[in-house]
DNA sequence: TAGTTTCTCATGAACGGTCGGTCGGCCCGG
DNA sequence: CCGGGCCGACCGACCGTTCATGAGAAACTA
């Protein structure tokens, strides 16, 4: 038995899969769930500080059993920066990101990105704090500025139509926006006061509206 | 000689100090430039993803030779999160932020911010960056998170003051703030198109006013 | 029903390598 | 010749990863 040094970990992982299935020999973690703890403690400690040691007193097996799971810790990032990035892509191949008014677009767009920073927490969180070390890393960091770069065209789009402040170089918004936007990683907590919901009209307003508060004449 | 794997890095430090003092000795680095490459290095890659060994390549001098400069690589750390801290709370302290009206102070306290976020960019960017994982980095936190509780009770007690919009949490306005202002770090290049002046400009129009932007009645 | 097989999950020791840090001594300008 | 600046060799600890093997529950056989 390994050390346990901190955490609430255990296994109590596998058992009976969601699908109802009885899954055959012996039960334990399987790669999701070692994936989703693995995600949580990379952003407690960080990537880079956290050692195959310390997720493997957190998992409550041995560090060679996560390879049994995994080949490599850089497979488990690849792994959860694709979830995370898949949630994003696919909010710009919805139809009402690709079609109407960019003001309406736009806000169809941030709303849903505030939903899969919701949704998907853990893994945009990881996501939004690399660094750029390893190619793995590099990949994902490109991919992100794609998306970025998209929303930074829809901003762009509606601020021609006339429904955007002109007095403000359209890259600062964009770059502020995401900035507001993407903090909510570093404070949302689900299953609190504040629904997701309300989450999204809040950022929507202060950022359509700001702080003065002048109800807007919206369409 | 090392084996400067990236980096423009070079010695060119010491030579004739700012006072214009001569200094004794071989001519190289102090521990002033020393910190201002590292924190540099400590950015670029993050502080736990920086060994020793990559420090020294981009000092372009030994592993050995940092130490003669400073005590340990948390040492580093510990100075660079000194000067970020240090510059934030000096802000509180000025008589603008004390006194009047909270809108007025909240304000003020904003546009400094953003100075100060611009005027020590490196260090304000490795403070931000931090995920607790010594003593210092946790000591440096909360420092951090004093701050925000003084600005956070600005903006509560502008709200009741009736200067700002009463119909969004104040923890959610402030923490949208701060994730806004934060960013900053993230993507501002000083020396660019955008003056520091315009950049706080920009942040204020855009969290009291919003992204629609009916000119504000303020004052 | 009992015994056997098969499959998955797990273990602990050990690997080459890198980490932060130490030590004793050389270099060189004032 | 003093003193700040620097070097190369080295240390114990820990890194991510591998390997040969054990444990335990479902599936198959008799």
């Amino acid at each position: 038995m390994p050390s346990q040094t901190t955490s609430t970990s255990g296994a109590a992982a596998n058992g009976t899969s969601a699908n109802g299935a009885a899954k055959r020999g012996r039960p334990g973690y399987d790669q999701q769930s070692v994936l989703r703890i693995a995600v949580d403690v990379f952003n407690r400690h960080g990537y880079d500080a956290t050692s195959m040691g310390i997720l493997a007193d957190n998992l409550g097996i041995s560090k060679s059993a996560i390879y049994h799971h995994v080949p490599s810790k850089g497979d488990l990032l690849k792994l959860a920066l694709d979830h995370a990035l898949g949630g994003l892509e696919s909010i710009l191949e919805q139809p009402e990101a690709t079609s109407g008014a960019a003001d309406a677009r736009l806000e169809f767009v941030l709303r849903r990105t505030v939903a899969v920073l919701v949704e998907r927490l853990p893994f945009v969180t990881l996501l939004l704090r690399l660094r750029g070390n390893t190619e793995i890393e590099r990949d994902a960091l490109e991919r992100r500025r794609t998306f970025d770069h998209k929303v930074a065209a829809l901003i762009s789009a509606a601020r021609d139509e006339g429904s955007l402040r002109q007095d403000i170089d359209p890259r600062t918004v964009t770059r502020l926006l995401f900035g507001m936007i993407n903090s909510i990683v570093e404070w949302y907590k689900p299953g609190g006061s504040l629904s997701p919901q309300r989450l999204a009209d809040d950022v929507i307003t202060m950022a359509f509206d700001g702080l003065h508060g002048h109800a807007s004449p919206t369409a």
